[in-house]
DNA sequence: GCCAACGTTGGC
DNA sequence: GCCAACGTTGGC
């Protein structure tokens, strides 16, 4: 099992958009970049744990936990000329987009914010506070992952 | 709203 | 394949 860390503005959807959809569970659309991209394609399995990750707001941070419920499989936002995200340029027999779906399993009872997180002990390797950070899908180390929960609000 | 840091595009 | 220009991200 592997941990991530998915970034969402609460603006657009928010891990309380995530807490009311049926089965609490959504298709994490949207994606378009393609280290994201090859990672919700290829290595996010089912069963694989979530760090929720709002920015771009007021308050950012983690604020919760999701597990894959459905491994990579076509963006169909991509296909759709009257979605935001729609890419004209992808081929329906390969499609350039994936998305994978996630199951909302905690939301913290409160925030454990950036400026937390930078200043934990023995966190300089986890990627949101290196100069990467502005990938939306990051891979979390399991180490970094137990840091982060034992923190949690 | 600013701006630094990336990512993508496209001309050559 | 290089690299300048442009677009986007995201913290502040």
């Amino acid at each position: 099992m592997q941990y991530w860390l998915f970034k969402t503005e609460p603006d657009a959807f928010s891990i309380d958009d995530l807490a009311t959809m049926p089965k609490q569970t959504e298709h994490w659309d949207g994606i378009r970049n393609y280290q994201a991209r090859n990672y919700l394609r290829d290595q996010i399995k089912r069963g694989d744990q979530v760090f929720i990750y709002h920015s771009s707001c007021k308050n950012v941070g983690i604020v919760g936990v999701a597990e894959v419920v459905k491994e990579g499989y076509p963006d169909h936002s991509q296909f759709d000329p009257d979605s935001k995200y729609h890419d004209p340029k992808s081929d329906p027999d390969a499609p350039r987009w994936y998305m994978v779906d996630i199951k909302l399993k905690q939301k913290f009872a409160g925030l454990l914010s950036l400026k937390d997180i930078k200043a934990m002990p023995d966190i300089q390797d986890f990627a949101l506070v290196k100069k990467a950070y502005r990938l939306s899908i990051m891979p979390v180390a399991q180490n970094e992952w137990h840091k982060l929960i034992s923190r949690a609000p």
